[in-house]
DNA sequence: GGAAGCATGTAAAGTGTTACATGATTTT
DNA sequence: AAAATCATGTAACACTTTACATGCTTCC
């Protein structure tokens, strides 16, 4: 974020919620300690530019923070799968459930799904298209990942929903059907 | 993990590498201070059954435990984007590279993608397809989400690719990958 | 004058990973 | 006899979240 032009605390978890925040997300209290853990070790490196009587710090990569960055986008190993989707994990564990609360299990992921993915379309697309005007076009790559992604979640969510509602016997009717 | 018939912190953590691992991991130390800390609040008893000098501590659900179980798949509440990919936030700070690297940087998120994909049809679901013979048919679903979801994650790096290898100028000394 | 936004942090608790440490039983 | 698997845990560290705490500046 700084190398792009961002420079202080506040400003990088603003873009980080503007941006990166669907497949990694921050908080205040983790932005401002790792700067400074961060210009301890020599990667970045701060000045204080108040404006006016609020305290304000800005910060530039340095040229370790540089390599650093260079290293960690080169590097071959990509992490075997880091990765977390507690939706996902509900839907393994659903035989918990009475079949007609597990489909509206699915439901809920479904219907979820579609938010974001319309949340992407509206709201994150049109934010990343000004990126490739400044030089930088791989935000607006990550920005259709994301809205292509759940596109296709809710898709595959939704084909699931039908399956299994084919397969419920009837609400209030007797028996049900083999499947 | 308790409710379908696993009974040791071992076996919850094996099961777990066999199966939810892709979309939520674990670790010995982690399940075994979870264990003594859910039979403290009483979601789960434990109990000795050594196997001849080998201790071993089994533990089965309460009632309060399935309770919770039960409230934590029906509850209405999915977690905003609770979700790490650290594959796509390389991805979005792509521009930091040389446009050569760049696109050998979605080469090899493509090829895990790839890897993942292949490990999902040829070992995961060969593993989930005996689940439903026992009445848990979910476990299926979701390493069959798995697979459809590698493959499709494969299937748009390589298209994304292919755009980015028309759009860079050719290099005279020409390291281009054909795969 | 008030609301929204800019700006910086700490404290406490919760969560997760890696390395260490041990030993029995079963399979090859 | 060795290797794989079963089995349990601790220690140290790293990471993350939520709540707390403060105050300035700009816009309406």
């Amino acid at each position: 974020m700084l190398r792009s032009g961002v420079q202080t605390g506040y400003s990088i978890k603003r873009a980080v919620d503007r941006s990166t925040r669907f497949f990694w997300a921050t908080s205040f209290a983790q932005v401002y300690p790792e700067l400074a853990q961060l210009e301890r070790q020599g990667y970045v490196a701060g000045r204080d530019e108040p404006r006016g009587a609020r305290p304000r710090k800005t910060y530039r990569l340095t040229e370790k923070g540089r390599r650093a960055l260079d290293g960690w986008l080169r590097s071959p190993r990509v992490p075997g799968f880091e990765f977390r989707d507690e939706g996902l994990l509900r839907l393994f564990f659903a035989d918990a459930l009475p079949p007609d609360d597990a489909v509206d299990l699915v439901r809920r992921l479904r219907e979820h799904a579609t938010e974001a993915s319309r949340s992407f379309r509206e709201d994150i697309l049109p934010l990343a298209e000004s990126a490739p005007q400044h030089g930088y076009r791989f935000p607006l790559v990550a920005a259709r990942w994301g809205s292509d992604y759940y596109t296709w979640r809710a898709g595959w969510l939704a084909q699931l929903q039908t399956e299994l509602e084919a397969s419920l016997p009837r609400r209030g009717s007797g028996r049900r059907q083999t499947d």
